[in-house]
RNA sequence: GUGGCCGUAGCUCAGCUGGUGGUAGCCCCUGGUUGUGGUCCAGGAGGUCGCGGGUUCGAGUCCCGCCGGUCACCCCA
């Protein structure tokens, strides 16, 4: 263990059958949201650090001490994207992507940086795959997007999740409820913790998150942002469950579920596999009507999630899901012969281009050795060619299953082995 | 950022109350005569016992700091 370096606190290196199972994971999401017409977009990994100071907030955890930020060598002031939307509504605006028609669908799959605590399921780097819809405010495509994540997180046979799902209103009807919330907040905050007493000044929604059993208890009996929505918050709402029925996607409607940042509006929903600890989040999503004016560009409504690729990967491993495969071989590669290296190796390129997976043994193996290489590999077939088969201009081709040879032409030897 | 637990070969682990690092398993390499597998047998490689201090005649074993892991708070994906 003693090495100079190791990756920094908070890294993960992916590799062999955890690699695999990561990618199938991500395979299955573009498939999905590729079906629904998302198109992938890519955003620079750092922006300017107004772009997510100006949308996250100042008064958010993840402004005030989880960004990595610093300045480049001409003194810009940059941050590595701690979250997927700003980036893509800023290109949004940027690009004037107002004009194409509406709304725009991306997903995106990329690393998210942030200075957090590290621990089972939170890491500093870590990747997400999220979709956002921009330039629409209508219901079904907060439906859709939540039914793609069903559908997504179906087919990679994930099981137990639970959907959380609230509206937390807008500009119209949020200010009143907090009003009143905060009424209610003062007739009991001798009962409430210190923490929650902050928050009443603070963010009075995010009391709900507190964990404290006795705060919980004393907000049960708070008046729930559902029951104060206006007609049109309460409408859309309406409608996106309404679809959501239709579809057979079930969900829990959770009051308690909030947003902290005033540009989040109407829809928040969650994905959650309790099992898998604390980090129980498998991804977050909502609307956010109000982040394009953060930015300084005109009123444009969008709806997006954000979902966890380690944490999806651990509740796979946890329910205990077949592993990842590794790239199995079709044909191996016995070249015996150093004088038909060249050749044969020329030849295993064709199969390689005629879509055989093909390998040769390296480092001048035995062939009991490749052999075994080869049935531990999963390979079909095996090409093997020493001082007997090169003479004649030929190739043995051992089937591993049967354990049958035949001598084949070299010239033939490529059209023999394709399927 | 705070607190609990943990850190011995690439991986899984032995190592009692401090006295010279394990024939351990898996993995990797080689061999069991000259070209035949999913076995078996034999051999080999691989460790500054996370790093740095301290206590001691002597520390993998005790103390401190740091690094890393893990769990929880917090926050989120």
């Amino acid at each position: 263990m003693s090495r100079a370096f190791q990756a920094p606190r908070g890294t993960l290196d992916w590799y062999g059958p955890r690699a695999a199972l990561r990618r199938s994971v991500l395979d299955h999401a573009r498939r999905v949201f590729e079906s629904a017409g998302y198109g992938q977009v890519v955003t620079p990994t750092f922006e300017d650090t107004g772009v997510y100071r100006r949308t996250s907030g100042e008064g958010s955890d993840v402004v005030r001490k989880e960004m990595y930020s610093f300045q480049d060598r001409s003194g810009r002031d940059l941050t590595l994207r701690p979250e997927g939307t700003a980036g893509v509504m800023r290109a949004y605006l940027e690009h004037g992507l107002h004009r194409r028609p509406q709304p725009v669908k991306v997903w995106y799959e990329v690393p998210m940086f942030r200075y957090s605590s590290v621990q089972k399921g939170r890491y500093r780097e870590h990747y997400q795959f999220g979709a956002e819809a921009v330039g629409s405010d209508d219901p079904g495509i907060d439906a859709e997007l939540i039914a793609l994540q069903a559908r997504w997180y179906r087919n990679v046979d994930v099981t137990g999740l639970t959907l959380l799902l609230n509206s937390i209103g807008d500009d119209t009807c949020r200010p009143a409820y907090v009003d009143l919330l905060v009424a209610f907040l003062d007739e009991h905050i001798d009962e409430l913790c210190e923490e929650c007493r902050e928050r009443r000044d603070t963010n009075p929604l995010r009391v709900f998150d507190c964990k404290n059993a006795s705060c919980q208890a004393v907000l049960a009996a708070a008046p729930k942002i559902t029951d104060h929505l206006c007609d049109a918050c309460r409408e859309h709402f309406a409608a996106v469950r309404a679809q959501l029925d239709a579809r057979g996607v079930d969900y829990r409607v959770e009051p308690g579920l909030v947003r902290g940042l005033d540009y989040y509006t109407r829809t928040a929903w969650e994905w959650q596999w309790p099992a898998l600890g604390a980090q129980s989040t498998l991804s977050g999503g909502g609307r956010y009507d109000g982040l394009a004016e953060q930015l300084g560009g005109p009123h444009t409504p969008g709806v997006g999630f954000g979902a966890g690729v380690e944490r999806l990967v651990l509740t796979l491993e946890e329910m205990g899901a077949a592993e990842g495969v590794e790239p199995a071989l079709d044909v191996m590669f016995a070249v015996l012969d150093d004088e038909a290296r060249p050749r044969l190796h020329a030849l295993m390129d064709e199969a390689r281009a005629a879509g055989l997976r093909s390998d040769a043994a390296y480092g001048g193996r035995r062939l009991k050795r490749t052999l075994e290489l080869a049935s531990r590999r999963g390979a079909g077939r095996v090409v093997i060619v020493g001082e007997d088969e090169w003479g004649a201009g030929e190739a043995t081709v051992r089937d591993m299953g049967s354990g049958e040879q035949r001598r084949v032409a070299l010239d033939a030897l490529v059209g023999e082995l394709a399927p």
